[in-house]
DNA sequence: GTCTATACGTCGATAGAC
DNA sequence: GTCTATCGACGTATAGAC
């Protein structure tokens, strides 16, 4: 019997590894993608730095286990988004997302830049194709029955929900990448603190996200007068 | 005096520089950046993969220029399409930027793939960020003359035109991500030979332009009566 | 062009679990 | 006693400063 992983050594290790992420996590809402060093990661999560090789191969695979993580979250939450307005108008639920989508992203504005634009790892740029297809499933969902309704005016769903999720994400990008809280260069991390918590989300990207709204109705079909 | 390049030698490294942007420009367009190694480089520019790097320090160099090239073109042709239409009204104008980003996409789906979404080095990504505010001005540029002519109704320029970029690069992932010409995983590169030229570019995604046009004419806050 | 700084990934050694 | 998890420093590559 060569060796055998005891129940607690294992608990210990997915509690470590959760420790990982959960410290990558928070790297990636402070700094984006360019704090999240292995060896920064290792420091929060109290670690040495070899040791993260010992739950992630490389930082590419980390990486995109913190883009699932985040993401995933996103896609839940705007999936609740569309199913909590089901009783009203489909043109209410797209609204619905949209709004969902943009004012969380603009709530975290370095997270949302590092999730949408922030260049790094190819493996991540293939995590961020799968995932805008499943963006793109819940708008064609609720564009689906607006257009079996007549609500809305003939369109190929998934066309309008895929331009919509692209629209979305480029017209936040330019908002969010203002007033970056964390990294874009060296950056002091140690004198930054905590300080740039969840205090006043409200100040970046004024009227971002009525004008958003108004670009997507319109490219829905509602006509104008519907929306005031 | 050590060594003094003579014009000649100057010309002729232009030369073999000039090649293999060429050949690089090749494979991209057939292969994407998958098939732009730098071994296969170097190859279809007739010498040898060490020579490359004479001319590109590095294979994120080399794809960096060549995105720059093609979608320095590219840029360059939907600008034009903007000031051809300069006595028509300002919807029309955005629909022939459209219109021409599009059909010139569908008709080189690999390049237009490996342009708009192929997971390569961070580089690129940062490329693409900037090439994407050159779409984006361009677009506002008309917007801003339609809304200030009354033509368009009320709305910020620049966001409708980001998100004009997004929807339309969004949009076209999808009909492009089926039909891909080459590459994808292992490509039999010897074979495949030169018979992807630019014969039945109409076959790929059948409406996908006159959907794209409908939705930017509605996201502009034009009157579907107004064009049917 | 050189030189410094930073960051990824590895390795031998140590400590501890089985 | 054997095997394994952890540490932290090292090798190497690369980017930026001067």
């Amino acid at each position: 019997m060569p060796y055998r992983r005891t129940p607690a050594v294992q608990a210990r290790l997915d509690a470590q590894r959760a420790g990982v992420v959960e410290a990558g996590l928070g790297l990636l809402a402070e700094y984006g993608y360019a704090g999240c060093t292995m060896a920064a990661v290792a420091a929060r999560a109290g670690i040495a730095t070899g040791s993260v090789y010992r739950h992630f191969p490389s930082k590419a695979e980390l990486s995109v286990e913190l883009f699932r993580t985040v993401v995933g979250r996103e896609v839940a939450a705007v999936s609740e988004a569309a199913a909590l307005g089901a009783h009203r108008g489909s043109a209410d639920r797209v609204v619905a997302v949209i709004e969902t989508f943009a004012t969380r992203a603009l709530k975290a504005p370095r997270l949302a830049y590092a999730l949408l634009a922030e260049p790094v790892d190819p493996a991540v740029d293939a995590e961020r194709l799968v995932f805008r297809r499943a963006f793109r499933d819940v708008f064609a969902a609720v564009i689906t029955t607006g257009v079996e309704s007549g609500e809305l005016p003939p369109q190929d769903p998934r066309l309008t929900a895929s331009a919509l999720v692209g629209a979305g994400a480029e017209a936040l990008i330019g908002p969010l990448t203002g007033p970056l809280t964390g990294s874009s260069a060296g950056e002091t991390r140690e004198t930054a603190g905590e300080t740039a918590g969840e205090a006043g989300g409200e100040s970046v990207g004024p009227g971002t996200v009525p004008a958003l709204v108004t670009f997507t109705l319109r490219a829905l079909g509602v006509p104008d007068a519907h929306h005031a």
